[in-house]
DNA sequence: CCATCAATGTGAACGGCGCATACATTGCAA
DNA sequence: TTGCAATGTATGCGCCGTTCACATTGATGG
């Protein structure tokens, strides 16, 4: 169904390249029918091939799903890369700093909530986040893992001057926090926020933790008419969130 | 092997509360042995009845681990109001309303962290966040959940005066999403912490969180030598998670 | 050029699972 | 006492993960 003239066999025994098939069908079951329900059979079948075949490849299913989430983390840090490659200002200034941080948790949140399947397997119990992770050909040459991409982006604001030095300490840990919150939050459906809302929410998080690292509010927008502004859209999205909450 | 003479039966058909005894061993069950492997025939076994009894109580296994799921929500609302309540200081004071905070955030993460596999179940794809969760009797007077003790806490900074009305717009999601961020990292394990660390975690993003929202510093104990002794210790946890990150 | 062999796929089987259906037992109420 | 709704049992279906003996293949070396 996928290869037939250019694979080194032609016909059935010997899949071109079975464990790569499997990951590929498995990424779709995932994000189509979530991680609880995919089952490696589905999988086999899928790719056309006998139950027991999977396992030339995979010691268990867990071996799979843990594959699958390292591709995934690879995924999110490719997304996180790009998101940063986007955004503009001087290099080295303050401003540009901040705003690559925010794009970084943008990216990490927009991910989750596209791809929530694939989200919940790589930090459900499967993913060993001992291991490096798979990035994709085009995240190679770089080589950072999202955690990386965090720390590096972190030191950018110090280096541009929009943090202290004393003041970033630990902050992967809270701006990580933070962000993977929401991001889990939303993917529980725990709080149960529209397309807007996610990203007035993320605005808000994010913002939090920059005033939190002593960062100046004019850097983010938040003096002026801008601050009375982002005030009355907050007041919205929380309004909206009363009426659900006493709704049930 | 629970009850043999006070239940209004005493022998085998007609076991005395079926639904409380399999949510018990259920409960039991997905914390010894984790929420992906729990499953209702082995429930049933524990209890001692035939694996079909349980869809007399249940619709099906997905209603049980949503029962279990609101029942944690119970046991951590319970949490959170007990840690509220032993929290000192002068009634109204903006110091108490800050520690307050401090101690339902310290509360959230210890229960996910002491109950990882409850917790998971939680937020996993079982529980349905729109229905009321079930309170533990301890808990029934007050009626509230995790989430409205959150908003009535943060209310109680507003009113204390430690921080403005404006400023507390919206920080429901912001305080929720550190918290619940760090506890998730913790149970996933992409945040290897040690106790002390995860003690040292939760304080760095409470006062960021604070921070953020304006509190003054003063409240947080982060003027003079208390910010030096906090920003070093700070450097000991951001050590140990890099010789983690690189080590691998 | 062919024998050999490691790699890779197949088929059948095992026990466990979620769930449905038909049937048995019980307590209660008319 | 009798009938009935509630509650537990027995059995069976199809799917699952996993294993093991066996089949097929492409590459390697005599």
């Amino acid at each position: 169904m996928e290869n037939e003239a250019d694979a080194p066999s032609r016909a059935h025994y010997h899949h071109g390249d079975l464990r790569r098939a499997l990951l590929d069908a498995a990424l779709e079951l995932v994000s189509s029918k979530g991680a609880e329900g995919f089952s490696l059979r589905e999988a086999a079948r899928e790719v056309g091939v006998s139950p027991a075949a999977a396992y030339r490849h995979f010691e268990d299913k867990k071996a799979l799903m843990s594959a699958l989430a390292m591709e995934g983390m690879g995924r999110l840090a490719l997304a996180m890369e790009k998101a940063l490659e986007s955004v503009p200002g001087a290099p080295g200034s303050a401003a540009r700093a901040t705003g690559r941080l925010m794009a970084v948790g943008k990216a990490y949140v927009d991910f989750a909530v596209q791809h929530a399947s694939d989200f919940q397997v790589m930090f459900g119990p499967w993913c060993d986040h001992q291991e490096p992770c798979d990035l994709p050909p085009e995240a190679k040459p770089l080589g950072r893992d999202p955690f990386r991409i965090l720390v590096d982006t972190l030191d950018e604001l110090v280096s541009s001057g929009a943090v202290t030095a004393e003041a970033r300490q630990g902050m992967e840990i809270a701006a990580w926090s933070s962000v993977h919150g929401l991001a889990s939050l939303l993917v529980s459906d725990a709080l149960p926020l529209d397309a807007k809302e996610q990203r007035l929410a993320l605005d808000l998080v994010l913002r939090i933790q920059l005033l939190g690292m002593g960062c100046a509010p004019s850097l983010l927008g938040l003096d002026g008419k801008r601050g009375k502004a982002d005030a009355s859209r907050s007041a919205t999205l929380l309004a909206n969130l009363f009426c659900k909450l006493n709704s049930r």
